[in-house]
DNA sequence: TAATTAAATTAGGGTTACCTAATTAAAAAA
DNA sequence: TTTTTTAATTAGGTAACCCTAATTTAATTA
């Protein structure tokens, strides 16, 4: 039996340890993504150690096993089918998709799944690029890299970004780039790392690195020479 | 704050109040519907009505007050919405949308709702021809009535069911009896009220009274006679 | 009406998912 | 290496929902 609450859990601890690469998550990252406090915490992952779906100790975290990655990544799965379907079946914004899909993706029924995945044309990655896990929860695959690691004159394409704040997005949206936008690095400011990019309406707009590091790129032309 | 167990408590109040026509609903009618004991109904039925959704006592037993009215309809009309979005777009047939639908329900967004309702063609009536209730929770208005009140030679279409079990609904499947289906009482007999019905394709099949009761039809022609 | 049956209620628990306030242990800084 | 800070843990508590086992109250039936 996973309650929703159970999948929450699981979803988090797959999302920080995705997040920044060292897959050890602490009580404390859990206990500020899911906006609960640090008992509570540890009283569920107790229960998830139990259940056979993580493992604990404080040195290296909570990690999950194999059975909690399998239901963490069809929760992922199943978000980021909803949200794909929000965006082109049902005309949401960009930024209003993953409330809602927040909601949908513990609807349990894997028939409806499978009709709105057909619907949206069963593709590989969700409106913000992230990969959409098949039902075996493989990623697809994807060369995809901050644009802060793009050098300068290099011509790239924006496949998704890894910060999903509203404020970023409605950011990305007055900046008018959005996704499978074509972005120029026409100069890299080297004292701060800031960007002067030129967007597809030809625009040269300024950005700092910290945004850069949120935008996911890959480069037109193979072997550009970015880092 | 409105969990969806309040929802479903609410919801089922009305349900129960809506088929026996005596508004007043017992916890015991709750504690079956809901599956659960009667000391947890009278628990939650304080705290509602605390809250201002329900009247409770002894003799009148639960009863819905506006606010808790509204909620309960607006759940109704989510449900129904979503019924008739699984079964006209996404291809479900009559007898799985209702479970489905019972977790759908519980989505909380307005925008969703309206763009599922706009996408179906804001019908008035889901697939078991069931009143979708407007925004302000008015029902639309249909003189749908038990089949069992018909007289002999009357034609009529079939307008829903006040039944939804999976028994009865496939039981209707395997008679071809479906959805805006025109039958015609070929015969009543007076000893059990078991009609003779002719339905679509001119089969002439018997249905016991305690299906027609549950099988709501319009006469085709006005003042046909029936009770 | 008295006896029986059924429904409503009260009493007393259990679990899950939260919390705050200590306390202990680890990490970072001085 | 002490001190300070931060993170992890333990202790103890609350609220929502659910339960079983009485008990009371109402409704039937004999």
């Amino acid at each position: 039996m996973k309650t929703y609450r159970e999948e929450n859990y699981l979803k988090a601890i797959y999302q920080l340890a995705d997040q920044d690469k060292h897959t050890s998550v602490s009580p404390t990252d859990i206990a500020h993504w899911l906006d609960v406090k640090s008992p509570t915490v540890l009283e569920k992952l107790a229960i998830l150690v139990k259940k056979g779906y993580i493992t604990y100790n404080k040195f290296d975290g909570a990690k999950l096993t194999p059975s909690g990655k399998e239901i963490a990544l069809n929760i992922v799965r199943r978000h980021r089918i909803w949200e794909t379907y929000l965006y082109k079946e049902l005309n949401f914004s960009w930024t209003e998709v993953h409330e809602i899909a927040e909601q949908l993706e513990h609807i349990n029924s894997d028939k409806l799944m499978d009709r709105i995945y057909d619907m949206i044309g069963k593709p590989d990655f969700d409106p913000h690029g992230d990969p959409i896990p098949n039902k075996q929860g493989r990623l697809p695959k994807s060369d995809r890299r901050p644009l802060s690691k793009s050098i300068k004159g290099c011509k790239c394409v924006v496949l998704g970004v890894s910060e999903h704040s509203e404020v970023f997005l409605n950011y990305l949206t007055e900046m008018h780039i959005g996704l499978n936008d074509k972005l120029i690095v026409e100069q890299i400011n080297s004292y701060d790392n800031s960007l002067k990019l030129s967007t597809k309406n030809k625009e040269i707009v300024l950005m700092s690195s910290k945004a850069a590091q949120q935008i996911l790129v890959q480069c037109i032309k193979p072997n550009c020479g970015c880092k």
